[in-house]
DNA sequence: AGCGGTGTGTTTACGCTGTAAACTACGGGC
DNA sequence: GCCCGTAGTTTACAGCGTAAACACACCGCT
């Protein structure tokens, strides 16, 4: 019986196991993340995983492979980069919104896996291939990750007080700081779309500028 | 004995509390973190932390109160609104830098405390004063923030492979990744404190070619 | 056909975590 | 002098990451 199931199931896998730990995170957040959850969500015992990463950390390393795995980067061509750069960023963007749990694995990012390298890499040729020198290249790479990680955060942030105050519903307690009193209204009416073309915009402009 | 000594000792507080927690992250890292060892910090049990903070969570709001303190944010005067944001950016930049393993904490910043609300407040006010709306203050205000923030993570991120450069050690395996190989030398080489100016730069440029 | 090795998953165990609950001891008001 | 509230301690529990020992199915060899 129990030999049967075992023999019947897909066996494990480094990218079984890193889409499953993945989907976890996307459903249920980062701290749900567990060796043994990731075990049930596969149908197994936890401390199977291990015969196939050497721990958690590598796990998060895998998850973050398939992330960046999903963000196409197209190669160099002829098109103006300020559209290239917008439509890179707007990629990277919505890849961070199609999973806000995972943004700070993103927002960590160490450089040191293939699969970070490889995306910096793609992006760094196609500012190569729009006229930018190596370090101006790198910096402006720096800058827009930031920005757009930056702004990812911010808005997953503050997305419960957007939510409040679309249902008018404020959880603010009467006595509460005149700034935060002052400040909510205008956050809740704040679409991030918006606020993220306007820095982006403002970012575009600078490095039109620049040159 | 035993008697004496618990007489002896300062009463704990949640200022104290917030500060020992502070120290700790800031010299083992975030990780660090564990009631039982904010306990043995302040000379005390673990569980009497409780009676001040009713769950880990308050206890991190603490500490980014404790940072967010330290802000000192000047009131509005008749400075160029460019050289006011510069300032704001610098000192932002140089708290993060200063505690580096606090940085996650304040990226994940849901301005619910009255501390952040108060900091956001007082740069508004700035940015109010300086000629801005009200709905362009708070898109720039995000943008800044996202883009410190941002930087300051990745700073953190890449200092392994910057010292690690600078003593000429790179660990790359002979097999690495090619874009790894090119990227490596370029990332050692580069000055954070240059890519923040040259980022700086390039918003406040870019948000003056807005006006 | 039988046998040993290898590779995958399971079991058990350890020290750590956050925190609920019960307990102890001190200080100030009646 | 008692009595209560407050601060800190003790004990306990479920869950964490992971090391180690174990069980079992498969493969190639003879």
């Amino acid at each position: 019986m129990s030999a049967l199931s075992t023999h019947t199931r897909a066996p494990l896998s480094r990218s079984r196991i890193a889409t499953a730990a993945l989907a976890i995170v996307d459903r249920e957040g980062l701290d749900a993340l567990s060796m043994r959850r990731l075990g049930a969500e596969l149908g197994v015992e936890g401390m199977a995983v291990y015969r196939h990463f050497p721990n958690k950390a590598a796990i998060l390393a895998g998850v973050v492979e398939v992330l960046l795995a999903k963000l196409v980067i197209p190669p160099p061509s002829d098109v103006p980069w300020q559209a290239v750069f917008r439509e890179l960023s707007h990629t990277y963007r919505a890849l961070l919104l199609r999973h806000p749990h995972a943004i700070p694995l993103l927002a960590a990012l160490p450089l040191s896996d293939p699969a970070t390298a490889r995306a910096a890499g793609a992006v760094m040729a196609q500012l190569r291939a729009a006229g930018f020198d190596a370090q101006s290249a790198l910096k402006t790479l720096a800058t827009i990750t930031s920005y757009v990680i930056g702004v990812a955060q911010w808005e997953v942030g503050t997305a419960p007080y957007r939510s409040a105050g679309a249902r008018g519903s404020f959880v603010l307690p009467p006595a509460a700081d005149p700034y935060l009193v002052e400040l909510l209204p205008q956050l809740a009416a704040d679409d991030c779309d918006d606020t993220f073309e306007f820095g982006l915009d403002v970012i575009v402009r600078g490095l039109e500028a620049r040159s």
